[in-house]
DNA sequence: TTGTACTGTAATTTTAAATATTACAGATTG
DNA sequence: CAATCTGTAATATTTAAAATTACAGTACAA
């Protein structure tokens, strides 16, 4: 998984949670985040095709919550970000002339496979609405 | 947790398993890992450290494992090479003026904490043995 | 109908993290 | 005592992530 792209999205989520009726821009957004509006429009962009927000462009645009907070799972925002395994192969191919090294990816895929289906299933049981209720 | 060292260790330890009684050289299982024993040697006094292995200098020298296969389990590995949560946190310290900036990061530290729950309860689930059988 | 304030996207630069390399003192064996 | 290994640190390189810049396109509002 890209480094942060969850805490990211979820920080996102959760503006939009608090202030429902509001078209947040990306440069308010940005600020909540330290960061900058360029790199929030990107995210904002995954958001959007996945449906969990909406966006209108032009003068007093911005985006908003597509969904109620109760219909967004956690699991969605982590399937949404995650890209291949949560944990990393090594950096290089192994050696395929040794036994080990001929079959050791194939084993962690797996491995990996049920290790994502852990978390999946954990975020699986909690709601944006739930989360957001931390802070709110 | 830093990108690849778990497949890096799962991956010494299982040149290991399958040759319990040779002391293998760095330079061996780096070639096996496509890597250099300069970095090897640096994981494998992760894996001294807490015991998993055992090494000898000089000529003839290398590591060996310390424990039975079936005594060492995938979450050994997990919490050794495991450093703060398996999620990432934004990579900038959020806006504290702002309700949600100034909460979520503890709000995302205890989901993270129970995120990495889930992961150990899964791998200390598989032993070292039952891992290695994929591929012996 | 035009200025203003947004989005969307791509290209580029910068920064930080991971990985690789080099080097060498110390240990052990034959 | 020569050869072969480890342990460790310092440095360099590579790669990935993040930040910045830029600008065309859209919508509102005066």
């Amino acid at each position: 998984m890209i480094r942060s792209k969850f805490s990211v999205s979820v920080h996102i989520l959760s503006l939009m949670a608090g202030q429902p009726d509001e078209w947040l821009s990306s440069e308010y957004i940005a600020s909540s985040l330290n960061s900058n509006p360029a790199l929030v429009r990107k995210e904002l962009s995954v958001l959007r095709e996945a449906g969990l927000i909406e966006s209108k462009e032009g003068k007093n645009g911005g985006s908003r919550l597509g969904k109620a907070t109760k219909d967004i799972r956690m699991s969605d925002i982590f399937l949404l970000v995650k890209n291949g395994h949560v944990f990393g192969f090594a950096p290089n191919e192994p050696n395929p002339k040794c036994a080990v090294g001929a079959r050791i990816n194939g084993a962690l895929d797996e491995l990996f496979g049920e290790i994502d289906n852990s978390i999946f299933q954990k975020l699986q049981s909690i709601t944006l609405a739930e989360f957001t209720k931390k802070y709110f």
